[in-house]
RNA sequence: GUGGUCGUAGCUCAGCUGGUUAGAGCGAUAGAUUGUGGAUCUAUAGGUCGUGGGUUCGAGCCCCAUCUUCCACCCCA
């Protein structure tokens, strides 16, 4: 009879100690650079009502939520349902008619939308612009693969509540702050809704503004051939996808021709108000210095279609692995809660896909492992009490100190000093404690000098 | 959600066209060394071959289902 072998939901992770300090690292760093620009942190549920999530990311969002079935005896509203529509026609088993009646709770799908319903359900406690962090998991019913995940971490920073532009600057130079702290050569890529809007404007296909941006995001991907073949199949006619084709060749949409652009979006208000927004974030940036590689590039589409302004996304230079990194302006997201008029800016951090991507390329500093500095040997009864002050002095000191929990051999005990990474060892016995003095070993070196505690708390505080 | 792929000891893998009691390296544990680690040597433990069915005299190997992994699509951090 053995039991079926534990295991944990498709997607999902366990981090160990060791996962856990590089984690923490990159969320501390993450953390740091969000405070220095005046963010603050705040954090929501890990479950929303689901009329708070369903809708906001498009019907293929909606299949991606993970939705909680209602406890108690959820099967009555369905009984009712059935007992109801009995005369009716809605005999339909389909589950999307079904999900209301038995799933009133879901899983957060990303932390833009919940902080949206913060924002307007805490609107009166709120200083604007409303600057916050917030770093929490999310959870998508996607299909894992590598880099993709069920559950993640977001790191997103935020702002709402003003229109400036100065805060799409403010997201790269907090972009291009992260990646350098981090080692992580990246491109940072930024386009804007409004001329994507405007090019559909000007082919004459307004209304097919999200299937002409799908197709053009996968430019780099499969080509332009197999890309034009789609608009087509996505039903923008001929003479339209002609007429895109100069688009397609720009490669910095501000650089050498960028005349193609202005002169093709002349005639669409919307496209203009696109590049002159997009231009004047090109004068904010060329001000400040910047690590990283920008481009403007007339690409980037991303899906969330809730984006109205600039967009931003940031690949990592020396992976492939998708964008760790992504966000842009919502004019308004609030509103569907019933704010209208609040703009927000923000962009989100993959915080997993940023530890694959330092993993593989080995950036995490060997100095952030170290956890406990000193062990203390037990050799008995009384050498035990004589190291529990020692140690206690130790911690005073700031310094993470253990002792051994069992008097077993020094062999096994030195072992788990080694394979705890812990530098430094005390023998204190029956000589010591007699004498005063401590022995200590270097772990490292094999040296052993004898000294007293609180040269051993001068020698570590070093 | 669609199509494909992987799964053998804690880890990395071997295992012939189905044929006795399924192997290696590393790791683990114990000892050589009862106050001195990383090296070496010796010994030991550890697997209902992802799970459940089926075909067969006989299945780690073949078939079906299912779970998981990875990949492509879709979409995305």
């Amino acid at each position: 009879m053995s039991l079926p072998k534990p295991s944990i939901p498709k997607g999902t992770r366990d981090f160990n100690p060791v996962e856990m300090i590089r984690r923490n690292f990159i969320f501390e760093t993450i953390r740091n650079v969000f405070q220095m620009f005046g963010y603050q942190p705040i954090e929501t549920p890990a479950m929303e009502n689901l009329s708070t999530l369903m809708g906001k990311y498009g019907e293929e969002g909606d299949k991606l939520l993970f939705k909680i079935l209602n406890s108690g005896d959820f099967m009555h509203a369905v009984q009712n349902l059935n007992l109801k529509s009995q005369n009716s026609e809605l005999k339909s088993q389909n589950y999307k008619d079904l999900t209301p009646y038995i799933s009133e709770k879901g899983l957060r799908y990303d932390l833009t939308v919940p902080f949206a319903r913060f924002v307007v359900q805490h609107q009166h406690e709120l200083i604007f612009p409303f600057k916050r962090y917030q770093i929490q998991p999310v959870w998508r019913a996607d299909r894992p693969q590598k880099g993709r995940y069920r559950e993640f971490f977001q790191c997103d920073v935020d702002v709402v509540g003003s229109h400036s532009l100065l805060y799409e600057v403010e997201l790269v130079q907090i972009t291009d702050a992260i990646f350098s702290a981090l080692g992580i050569k990246v491109l940072i890529r930024i386009n804007n809704r409004k001329i994507l809007a405007g090019i559909a404007d000007a082919v004459g296909a307004a209304d097919k503004l999200p299937d002409i941006t799908i197709a053009m995001d996968k430019l780099d991907k499969i080509g332009l051939e197999k890309v034009n073949e789609e608009l087509i199949q996505r039903g923008i006619s001929r003479e339209a996808v002609e007429k895109l084709q100069p688009i397609f060749q720009l490669e910095d949409m501000l650089k050498s021709n960028a005349g193609i652009l202005s002169d093709f979006l002349r005639n669409s208000e919307i496209g203009c108000k696109g590049l002159e927004e997009i231009e004047k974030v090109n004068d904010f940036l060329k001000i400040i210095d910047l690590n990283n590689k920008f481009i403007f590039d007339i690409k980037l589409a991303r899906g969330l279609n809730y984006y109205t302004g600039t967009i931003i996304e940031v690949n990592a230079l020396d992976v492939a692995i998708g964008s760790m990194c992504g966000g842009g302006r919502y004019d308004d997201l609030t509103g569907i809660f019933g704010l209208p008029d609040m703009s927000g800016v923000g962009i989100s951090f993959g915080a997993d896909r940023i530890h694959d991507v330092m993993l593989e390329l080995n950036l995490f500093p060997s100095t952030i492992v170290t956890s406990t500095r000193v062990l203390f040997i037990n050799f008995g009864a009384d050498e035990e009490k004589y190291c529990l002050n020692l140690a206690s002095r130790v911690r005073a000191a700031g310094i993470p100190a253990e002792i051994y929990p069992e008097q077993v051999k020094i062999k096994k005990q030195m072992d788990y000093a080694n394979r705890k990474n812990i530098p430094y060892v005390v023998l204190a016995g029956q000589d010591e404690i007699q004498s005063g003095y401590i022995a200590v070993k270097d772990m490292k070196s094999g040296e052993q000098h004898t000294m007293v505690i609180d040269e051993l708390i001068t020698l570590l505080q070093l």
